[in-house]
Parts: C-alpha cells; sequence; structure tokens
DNA sequence: CTTCTAACA
DNA sequence: TGTTAGCA
C-alpha cells in the first residue's frame, strides 16, 4: 500500500481534459505554451500532456490575465517568486498562498487593475 | 477523430 | 482570439 498520493506533477492529460477543466480555448492554452507561462510535456506526434500542477498554473494564468495583466507582467511576478522560492520545500497551500502574494505585489506596484 | 503549427478574412 | 488549412 504506497504511493496512493496524486501526482499532480504527472502529465497525463491530453489537450481536451485540459480545455474542459480550464474553460480555456486549446488556442488559448497553446498560446501561453508558447508565450512560456506554461510547459507541458510533449507526447508522440508533438501532443501536449499536461499534468494537474499545469492546470493549476493555467487557471492562474487566466486569472491574472482578466485581473489585467499582460503577458510579461506575468513573467515578471513568476521571477519575483523565484527569488524567494529559491529555498523552503513548498507545501500543498503554499501554491494558493503565492496567489495572493503576486496578487499584492501588483497592487503594490501600482496597478490599480481590479 | 484529436492535436499540431502557421497564418489571416 | 477565433478560425481555418494541411499534416501527423
Amino acid at each position: 500500500m504506497s504511493e496512493r498520493e496524486l501526482r499532480r506533477d504527472l502529465a497525463v492529460l491530453p489537450m481536451s481534459v485540459v480545455r474542459e477543466l480550464t474553460g480555456l480555448s486549446d488556442r488559448q492554452v497553446r498560446y501561453y505554451d508558447q508565450q512560456g507561462l506554461i510547459e507541458p510535456q510533449r507526447g508522440a506526434g508533438k501532443q501536449r500532456r499536461f499534468s494537474l500542477d499545469d492546470v493549476d498554473r493555467l487557471l492562474q494564468i487566466a486569472e491574472y490575465l482578466d485581473a489585467g495583466y499582460t503577458v510579461a507582467e506575468i513573467h515578471e511576478v513568476d521571477q519575483k517568486q523565484q527569488r524567494k522560492h529559491t529555498k523552503e520545500p513548498s507545501e500543498e497551500s503554499l501554491r494558493h498562498m503565492l496567489a495572493d502574494e503576486l496578487l499584492n505585489i501588483g497592487r503594490l506596484n501600482g496597478k490599480q487593475k481590479f
């Protein structure tokens, strides 16, 4: 009885599932991939294989986008996060904490887009 | 039939 | 972004 943990990092989801899970069009998902916001795994025939983490990430991206952020700005907050994230193993809730934290960064950065 | 890339009425 | 064309 081992490994009953859900591997959120395993990329096994096809575009069709991600499309329904995120509500995004495959066009958008591919575009975000092209912009380097996500790095899905590739399967036979170059077909993208997403993990649950990728889905979370996509939801995250969509949230920032309709909050008014540009792709470039999302990349910026990613970098600012990397530096704080360099240590400390991440927990489950850490992911959600990051969301609020990043939103605050944008607010303190003079972006009253909310 | 599903996904992929590239291109544009 | 949608959508369509032409391949895997």
